[in-house]
DNA sequence: AAAACGATCTGAATCGTTTCAGATGCCCTG
DNA sequence: CAGGGCATCTGAAACGATTCAGATCGTTTT
């Protein structure tokens, strides 16, 4: 046995009690000093079983469970070893919208898988959409430099204020403990793709445009070929001989605060709005769609932008539509979600899909199989699988790299 | 000004290179020096600008930034503060399906809204579905009172072993850095369940048996009247006139590998695979249903159980039992992905539904509504909110409590 | 029997912050 | 003008672990 003759403690060590009140938090140390025994042996039992004799160690791991230690704290570890054990996934939307996207949902699964792999955490970092200029719970430096640190202003730094506690995203990705990022579709040039960069950690982006990447910071991008499918759907419909097509676009980029179109319906597109432009690929999306009608004589493209990628609103902005241009014939929409939301407003109108009306989706999630709708198809979940893998491989000193993944079209019954 | 008078650093200060080799991390301690002030004003610079003078803090920034600084280490951070800035949550289902449930995403949804309030990250904590008891990579040290901690087998502690890199899902309760756990739908009893509790955190249970938190742990209970929809939807069902009800049950339990059902049709529930019941929300359903259909004379149940929650596994069931019990007029699903499942093999027998075929899921999630799918509607996102809620409290100290969240059955068209 | 060895265990440094109890000046009151 | 109060800034002790270069001591090897 070990030289200082370690002994089983007894049961609850009353241990010279130092403070009376506080039921102190148990650490390591506790079960060295209780064992006698170096606080590197307990570490050892717990991370190097073959570093200690196995009676040591079982006594250690009993010892442990009787002064109630559930081992070694993983903050504590994650310091010392310097190695966070979790990667950020930063959305740049309101989570109740990511989460209730089938194809986010999809994404996140296979990231999951493949970075679990590792035994690496997903953090989640949903971005409520903040304005991204003025804010007034806390305060961004921007001097010369650019974007440097949000910080709270606690106290006398502005003299009125009250602000409603929202914790601005921006200072969540600064203060979360990771290894890596990756960039779910963010805004090019956002506040929120900037503070990622400013961690100096690898980064993965995902459907963003290339070259998104600082210099000095370890980037992979993982893509799909958004113009591709677009150009095959818009295609699709005019080879059908539709000529008058609505178009229910994503976000073009954050809500214009600026100039809102005022008197407008809601969802038109104004030019103001569309040199705002800032989704890698809703722009990718539009141009395919809007080249693809270029080339046929006679065919006419009628854009709403959506704010939020829900079927309420797209069934909004397809009533608003169809009403107005009783001329459409098909409905081009760049995610099944919003696909869903244009069927109901079809449903409503008492129009015939696919007789009176087409619709193509984009995405192809699952259920728009049940559904029967055309729809663009991504491999959803492969590309977080690969976005996960990439972010594995910068972790472990890999190059940087590019993906991009191919889409195709699956005609269904909602389209002829 | 301070007393030493720091000066603005010369930009890329070489700063008596100390090894040439590796460009060692910027830390708080390096601007500190870098200026000859103490880290912990430049610590305060960041954390409390009301406790220097706005002169000297824009100089700890600005150098912070030209000598590539990006901000206290959030790891070390967390260490110190105590505080880790994130709540675990536990699935104790393969994430994949978890992710693909429309419902978990809603939960999840409202689950981080509530939580970001305090800036509380999510970290996602998904459980492939490994085997309770045996596990080939990993050793669960099971000494007299139960679990203890599982420990990669480095070594030679056990000889022949190339195991394949899965790390369980309870290895990543113990070291993920969290304040505390939402625990979203454990199996009663599970090892993961204890894993959780073996952690001393706070944990809100979520869809779980009354009473499975542990007495020493902070627990707080978030569920719904699982019993009172089911009920509702089975007399719905019977009052129009169904005898013969057809019920697709989520899983009863972890998969038994002991004694399949072999020969049997996928599916099948046989007494012993009944006696493994160890899900809540399954069980209550279930039991539920029965009593319903007891109260009505020549009423019978016929219950096949769903290894996954998706449309799939739901239409290869609904086939199956559709084919051979061709008296059943009903089904009775324990998930609206269930009944979407249901509704395909129903279109794929050419069964008319409401006419021939009535079908009633459970959940209620928002794409139902436009499925025209009848259902029992719970506040899953709300469900997700007060679950946030619920943990911030209790890591504010707060009392345990338990809710239950109240079910009504929605008709729609998939009934009658 | 000396030397080399392997198995076990230990001491002390370190990871990068935060915090708390002062120091230090400075201005203002009485 | 002494003393109180305020605004700034600092030193040093944590936070809870991991790691690395030994120390120690029976066992083999030559």
């Amino acid at each position: 046995m070990a030289p200082a003759s370690p002994r089983p403690p007894s049961p609850p060590p009353p241990d010279a009690a130092p403070a009376p009140g506080l039921p102190r938090r148990v650490t390591l140390k506790d079960i060295a000093r209780a064992l006698k025994v170096s606080p590197a042996t307990v570490s050892n039992a717990y991370n190097r079983p073959d570093q200690l004799s196995p009676g040591l160690r079982a006594l250690i791991l009993d010892t442990a469970r009787t002064l109630g230690y559930s081992g070694p704290d993983p903050l504590a570890s994650s310091l010392r070893r310097g190695r966070a054990g979790a990667a950020g996934v930063v959305y740049d939307a309101t989570l109740s919208y990511a989460f209730a996207d089938p194809a986010a949902s999809l994404f996140l699964g296979g990231l999951a898988r493949t970075l679990e792999e590792q035994s690496l955490g997903l953090l989640l970092i949903p971005s409520p959409h903040t304005p991204s200029h003025p804010n007034p719970a806390s305060r961004t430096d921007l001097n010369s430099a650019g974007l440097h640190r949000t910080v709270p202003n606690t106290a006398a730094t502005n003299a009125t204020e009250t602000a409603p506690k929202i914790i601005p995203a921006v200072t969540r990705v600064q203060s979360a403990s990771v290894d890596g990022f990756i960039v779910y579709s963010a805004s090019n040039g956002s506040d929120l793709l900037r503070a990622v960069m400013g961690r100096g950690l690898p980064v993965v982006l995902v459907d963003q445009s290339p070259g998104s990447g600082a210099a000095h910071i370890r980037t992979a991008q993982i893509g799909i070929d958004d113009a591709g499918g677009a150009r095959e759907a818009a295609r699709h419909l005019l080879e059908h001989g539709h000529c008058a097509i609505g178009v229910l676009s994503l976000e073009f980029g954050p809500p214009d605060r600026a100039t809102p179109p005022i008197g407008q319906p809601r969802g038109t597109v104004t030019a103001a709005r569309e040199a705002q432009m800032s989704y890698h690929s809703t722009s990718e999306r539009l141009r395919a769609y809007r080249e693809a009608a270029l080339k046929v004589d006679g065919a006419a493209l009628h854009v709403m932008e959506a704010q939020d990628n829900t079927p309420q609103e797209a069934e909004t902005l397809a009533l608003e539509l169809l009403r107005s241009r009783p001329e459409i014939t098909a409905l081009l929409c760049m995610s099944d979600v919003l696909a869903q939301g244009a069927l109901s407003a079809a449903r409503t109108l008492g129009l015939h899909v696919p007789g009176r009306l087409s619709v193509v989706g984009y995405d192809d999630v699952p259920s728009s199989a049940a559904l029967g709708l055309s729809s663009v198809h991504q491999p959803t979940a492969q590309k977080g699988e690969l976005a996960g893998r990439a972010l594995l491989e910068l972790l472990s000193g890999g190059a940087a790299r590019a993906l991009t993944l191919p889409t195709r079209l699956m005609v269904r019954g909602s389209s002829g």
